[in-house]
DNA sequence: TCAATATAGTGGTATATGCCACTAATTGCC
DNA sequence: GGCAATTAGTGGCATATACCACTATATTGA
């Protein structure tokens, strides 16, 4: 039907969409192991940092993820809705909110954690463990501010 | 503000969050560069792989970017609005569509391609050509099927 | 002190992406 | 040939993510 031309592949030329395209996928493969849980893999990924940086306000979890701060809270509204995320405001400073995980939230962390762990190994069998650890470090000096900087320089 | 404990990296952890923290902060990055052509960087790799691919069908593409079927048609749609791509009926199977660029649409990826251009050189400027073009190849490993066959098994 | 500026978050709108249910067409098989 | 199973695409709905305009609160500097 389609003719693929042998040798020549479009794919890969760009890294923006290689990225796009091995975050699809990926992302393709964890969800199915999170299905159980009923959570997304990016929902388990936000539940994960509110859990480990102890009442986060939005802003440090936007920038921490780097994401843009609407985008976050746009996010977080099914959670806070399924009654797995708590709001609250600071005492100190009250422009700034706090997330939280509901009672709820941390069970259900538990839970979609031991699937995490489940996705990881898959991960690193299929990949390698030491290729793993070294990808999310590629990954992370993407991620970091002073590779946008150079980046924008 | 907020307590930032030392040492502890939480967002690197999970390699497929870490995977969408690196995309979105590529996605930022590329997009700055490509504003000036009116498309986003995703918008510009859909009419690449459509020049690149002649006359592909729609589940050619979907299947070379890793991306479901559905999702592609709907990512389509701002493209036809906007003139750019055209959907023609393919003459044997009539179930199936290809996409084309219109006269607009080729004149809009010359653009816009100059423009990729200069973002793949900032790009290899501050990640390096060689790490690059690594980065390419183990992003790649990760969208093909047998990777998610492996995944899986 | 108080006005100018900066910061945190919200809501609207648009694109990106996936799943499901559905239609239309094709292919396989008896 | 004709019906069952498969395949390509569409439309609806949900989440992911961005930008912009706006509000409320803080901070800063004269």
């Amino acid at each position: 039907m389609d003719e693929k031309i042998p040798g020549f592949e479009s794919w890969t030329v760009c890294s923006n969409s290689a990225l796009r395209r091995a975050t699809r996928q990926l992302g393709q493969l964890y969800e199915e192991v999170f299905a159980p849980s009923g959570l997304r893999g990016t929902q388990f990924g936000l539940l994960t940092q509110i859990h480990m940086n102890g009442k986060p306000s939005l802003k440090f979890l936007a920038d921490g993820l780097v994401m843009d701060l609407s985008a976050l809270g746009h996010t977080l509204k099914p959670l806070i809705r399924d009654g797995l995320v708590e709001l609250v405001p600071d005492e100190k400073d009250k422009r700034v909110k706090r997330a939280t995980l509901t009672e709820a939230g941390r069970a259900k962390w538990e839970e979609a954690n031991r699937l995490w762990a489940e996705a990881r190994d898959r991960f690193e069998n299929a990949f390698g463990a030491e290729a793993s650890e070294e990808l999310r470090k590629t990954l992370n000096r993407i991620s970091s501010p002073a590779f946008a900087e150079s980046f924008r320089r």
